[in-house]
DNA sequence: GATGAATGAGTGTTCATTCAT
DNA sequence: CATGAATGAACACTCATTCAT
């Protein structure tokens, strides 16, 4: 058994290394190409594998698209929690971190966050299992809430202007993906600057004067 | 020769109003379905033709989509431009008269902003006429520069704290594309409800207090 | 009457006008792109008239081709026809004649020997009136008796050996065809020169030499 | 290992049967119906195959064309050129194993030479990889060049009158492509009769003897 | 587990032909 | 008589997906 044990651990591992393999292929190709340009053969050549072998890891090229999503918002919603419990820092200071972040996540991933809008808008998601939707909306409430709390900390502390927390959390997701929109289109003349942080910097300073109590 | 100028003229007229009609056509499908989702067909079902007429008022599918962000593009440098040349009101005036712009534009076509992206990041434009490019980053460039100068005017005057104009155009920019993003994917799961305006009103009036001066 | 009768004529001369025209048009194309590469706007385009207008004159685009093909036969088996009853050359010399023959033809219409070829092996004849197709039959074998006769009036003379007239006719016939076919394919490359002629001359002397009693 | 190769090698041998089928299902549809009006769906289900499958063996329409004329231009020119090498025979004799090599190429592929024209005239070269172009017309100019030189035996020993081998070799390919379109063109009518072999024998019958010296 | 081979269901686009005016 | 506008029917080609081996 011992060895029966070993070996499927092994495979286990086998396994989550050539899904992984896969998913770091495709997401470079949705990158470069678009998700309806770029072909699962592509994929298949970019992993090293046969196009067939595509189908033992994932149901579906929308499958492989909605996984690469997940990972991202696993990623985040993560990040942002753990910013939220953060007690190290005040509201302000949180704020203030979020530049660093939502650099990372850029990093991580610079068109998953486009990309995740356009799985919405196609009929993809009709052909998916239902709990890989859930668990999309799921991940993605989990972020915002957590920004929203940063907002409560700060509002309770007489430090930001009432607004409603979870508007403010729409805002800085609609500033950090509306930048990375932005971003790749003019990376399309200009590929080697990054222009993201600056500008993200800068609005995410706006945002902070513009929320804060005099 | 009254008779065939009258003519002509009325054939003219016609010519337009199917142009309008396919592109209005267009518009609802690479809405709802996407630009590479939705097919010719659907377009030509939609504008009650047949495939083959498209094809006698547009060059290519990509034509249709190039025609569809121009119009939209030359509405909004036009109304930013007035913007800017409006004598009887002051930069924070100017701001706020976003808000209205902005919602007007989002109604004048919802989803062209995210196309506009869509279209650079694809293969689209190698097959198309140079000078539709050019036209399309001249109106681009237009509409951010008379964003810019009312900056610029807010400045002068003292009224706003010396972030470079350029990058505030980028970030109000940045800040409505994002929105019509989010909002889009909201509209999703509740296609009623308008949540653009009330967040756009909100983010605007807070990046207003963020550059304004104490 | 005598104003009703005139204008008859002349809108029958206009009509013989027209189809003539739209013919040297398609002659032109054909020429150069082939039949089928060739398009009805094409060769509206080139007439200086509209596509429907075209089917004033002919009833389908192989309508128009094969009229420019009896064209080209009629005028072929009238001059071989009157070469076989000129009463003042001998044999030889009626060989002989045959060069500038030939190269008068090619010059009336130098792709449509080819074209001829082409026209059988598509299924176009299946939509044809039959009487066209009995016509084109017709001038062909008309053409080739008169060749034939021509080598009667030599071997009944003595001067040419007794291979039978229809196979030297064919092989006259061929040699042509051959040549015209060798000739265009040489003119992709060297579009200016005039490989026919000089090529024809010489096989038509081996041709005569060949055939003669010694 | 053994194994691993003995597969690739069937692979690769039932690969080429494949290509061989697709090709093969070509060469029939291409002579009936020309290339042009035979589709990529004809040839598919002559060959017992998806449409889409073919393009697993050929790039293109053009490219199967192309194909099927390198196929017979191999085949003839090293016919040709051994003919050229063989030391047993005169050039007289030659001359006359031409009979059978001819119409050993005919029965190879009958109406392969006119296409070949066919595609020289038409755009479908554009599209092709420029080493498919060189090495067709490599292979033409090196069958001309053999024939040439079997004249220029001739010549060298007195047999042969004095014409320029190349125009010779010129006319004998004319004769040849001229009599199969004269042969495809009656073949229309009596399906059944092989009307090429005695008139090209009689045809370079009459050329032996044009270019014999007395 | 992995793949080479195969395909069904489209996709954008073209073009000969028709018809109301 | 002439035409602008429209279309039905194809066609070459692609691609996600399957399956025997």
């Amino acid at each position: 058994m011992g060895i029966a044990e070993r070996r499927e651990r092994e495979r286990d591992l086998q396994q989550k290394r050539r899904r992984e393999q896969i998913l770091e292929a495709a997401k470079r190709l949705f990158h470069t190409k678009g998700f309806t340009v770029a072909t699962v053969e592509d994929i298949a050549k970019e992993a090293e594998l046969s196009p067939a072998a595509i189908y033992l890891y994932f149901k579906n090229k929308d499958d492989i698209y909605v996984s690469l999503n997940l990972q991202l918002l696993e990623y985040l919603s993560d990040r942002l929690e753990a910013l939220y419990l953060e007690k190290d820092a005040g509201p302000d200071q949180k704020i203030e971190a979020l530049k660093a972040l939502f650099h990372d996540i850029y990093n991580f991933d610079p068109l998953i966050l486009i990309n995740l809008f356009h799985l919405q808008a196609s009929d993809g998601l009709k052909t998916l299992p239902p709990e890989r939707l859930s668990q999309l909306n799921r991940l993605a409430g989990k972020s915002l809430r957590s920004l929203a709390r940063i907002f409560d900390q700060g509002k309770a502390e007489g430090r930001f202007a009432p607004y409603p927390s979870i508007a403010l959390a729409d805002i800085v997701w609609i500033m950090f993906t509306g930048a990375v929109l932005w971003e790749e289109s003019k990376r399309m003349t200009n590929p080697d600057k990054d222009f993201l942080k600056p500008t993200l910097d800068i609005a995410l300073d706006i945002f902070r004067r513009g929320i804060t109590t005099p």
